[in-house]
DNA sequence: TACCCCTTAGAAAGCGCTTGCTGTCACGAT
DNA sequence: ATCGTGACAGCAAGCGCTTTCTAAGGGGTA
């Protein structure tokens, strides 16, 4: 029923050894040969068998990269551009071996990111790249650093983009961490510039990495200039999701009507801010300002326009790309730092 | 080096067969055996070999959602939806037999939706659903159409999500279309309601699909209200981009100053058409009504909000997805028309 | 002319799993 | 006591490919 290896040799009048390397293209084959082959391959319309080929060689061409949720351009940006290095033009010498970049979505639980590290492994996947903040949990970061000692031992190798070291990197070929708390370090300076004082804090998850990496650099920020009051009561946490700025919002103008700027755990939550501050009509900035954090699309397109910190997503899901695919050089010691750019727009200004 | 079933046999002294037994769960085992399986398993930390598996049983767990551009949450929210939905439970009876539901991005391109099909087709995937509009080129949906042939023929499901019908649909089990046509009618035909004559439309690529089927609905709104110039004038193609819609929007206005309303692609386009408005000092919705199409999230968040047509991307990518897996039964005919909401917002107004 | 080496093709042994078929055993029915 | 039957377990034959090893030819060199 099929066409396998065996029809394209019968039909070119060759062993299945030699189809096979002509389609690895790893054996020298006389030029006549492989054109006939190749020619047979036309004719059948032959697919190669996936499984039996990566039973065979050990090996499979499939790519895996996780992301938090992929409905959030955040991951989407990311993924998609590694995706592109990965499966794009020059990841292998030769034709028809392409590698099958997938992108596989955990919704943030920490069970399904695990499981799919297990199906990945289970395929014998060439490669896994992992994008997104961490978990702080103990005991997931031990499960996660097992399994990922696991995917390496067993050859697959392991990139990290937009996500914290693991404690004992030797698992992993690189990581590239975005710097969170410079980034909102600089965002807070930023409004302590403008002469804001009393400014509210949405942060994300407290189980994330990147949460508790954003708010220590803005609290570091206030230390620096002195402000020293208890910022629990300015700070408040939810999701990363719009409805989690708003409602945030309308809390922490309840402990303090005197605010008079909100950083958001991110863009898009600092939609949330913008619609929660609007309804109770306050002005922005006049009123308060907001900024948001990683310049998504749209946060040039809010009115006004989100003051924000841009971190170079494309980029660094690119160079993940290429590094997993050993295009690029893994840097010594495997770490790179991504700063983010404090990208000042409408939604900041001086304190009225 | 690696555990095999072999050695799990050996270690819950039983054969290799009912280790393969206990793990597919399809055969009777005795209780005390299959426990003394599962006990060897976890102690020797085996994990299933996916390729091995799959060759002998000629079957994968590897499911494929075709994207055209990932980084867009159009498509994220519709291929999220579906993933969970074919990763989620009850996608099977046994445990440990979780789908591979993997997110593969074309990048809009003819040639890597091919590429990716043909991926898919070598890893014997179970199933495959493509979403995105789809091309019009006569030679591609041919190529398309036999490779989907070949898909369905070897055993993998396929259901289309948010894209027109093949022209002979046997290949696929299940059409989820959406209804641009209808929706551009009722917006265009909101716009008239409000007084507007002289509306511009940022339509998208011309060589898709969504984009003809959009441009058509506004058209017969327009004619059926009368207004039957030759509407090429008011009309520029461009990318699905932000900044397609701002050059288109300096085009037509350039074309046409008396522009009281403008239409665009999608939603992402409309901000570049805001964008390019506010630029030129008009006022929306008082000098210019502004109209996008999707309703993707940020829509609200736009100032003024956007006035749009929502299309129900999650739902549609969730029942995409459990048409695929057969947790829903396919509808006769195979194909479900989609409709789009009209949603009034903030960015049109009366013409003044 | 004899020898060696290089190039290219084939034979065949797996890779690790699934599954049809063949036992084996215990039990109730005859 | 005998046989039929149902419930399990094992044997062994592949699934379609890769790759090592071996063989065959075809110059070049001495």
């Amino acid at each position: 029923m099929t066409v396998t290896l065996a029809d394209v040799a019968a039909r070119a009048r060759v062993s299945p050894a030699t189809v096979s390397r002509v389609l690895n293209g790893n054996y020298p084959v006389a030029a006549d040969t492989r054109e006939r082959v190749l020619r047979a391959v036309d004719e059948l319309d032959y697919v190669l068998n996936g499984p039996a080929s990566s039973l065979a060689a050990a090996t499979s061409d499939l790519v895996g990269i996780l992301v938090n949720d992929i409905a959030d351009p955040f991951f989407g940006i990311m993924a998609g551009a590694a995706q592109t290095e990965i499966s794009g033009p020059g990841g292998s010498a030769r034709a028809g071996c392409e590698k099958l970049a997938v992108i596989c979505n955990t919704e943030g639980s920490p069970e399904r990111e695990l499981t799919y590290l297990t199906l990945l492994q289970r395929q014998r996947a060439a490669a896994v790249v992992l994008t997104g903040g961490a978990l702080e949990d103990p005991g997931h970061i031990a499960a996660m650093s097992a399994k990922l000692g696991k995917l390496a031992r067993a050859g697959t190798t392991v990139v990290l983009c937009g996500r914290p070291p693991m404690p004992d990197g030797d698992q992993v070929l690189a990581t590239l961490a975005f710097d969170n708390r410079g980034g909102a370090r600089r965002l807070t300076e930023h409004l302590l510039g403008l002469g804001h004082r009393r400014i509210g804090y949405v942060a994300g998850p407290p189980e994330r990495t990147t949460t508790r990496h954003r708010l220590e650099g803005h609290r570091a920020a206030l230390l620096a200039a002195g402000i020293d009051e208890p910022q629990d009561r300015l700070t408040v946490h939810g999701s990363y999701a719009r409805s989690s700025g708003y409602t945030a919002t309308v809390e922490l103008l309840a402990r303090e009507p005197g605010l008079t700027a909100v950083l958001a755990a991110n863009d898009t939550v600092a939609l949330g801010v913008c619609a929660a501050l609007r309804e109770k009509g306050l002005r922005i900035p006049e009123d308060v300002s907001v900024a948001g954090f990683d310049d998504l699309p749209f946060a040039v397109d809010t009115w006004p326009a989100l003051t924000t910190v841009r971190l170079p997503l494309a980029e660094a899901g690119a160079r993940a790309g290429r590094l997993v695919m050993g295009k690029e050089a893994a840097p010594v010691g495997g770490r790179v730092g991504v700063e983010g750019e404090l990208v000042v727009r409408g939604s900041t200004g001086v304190r009225r």
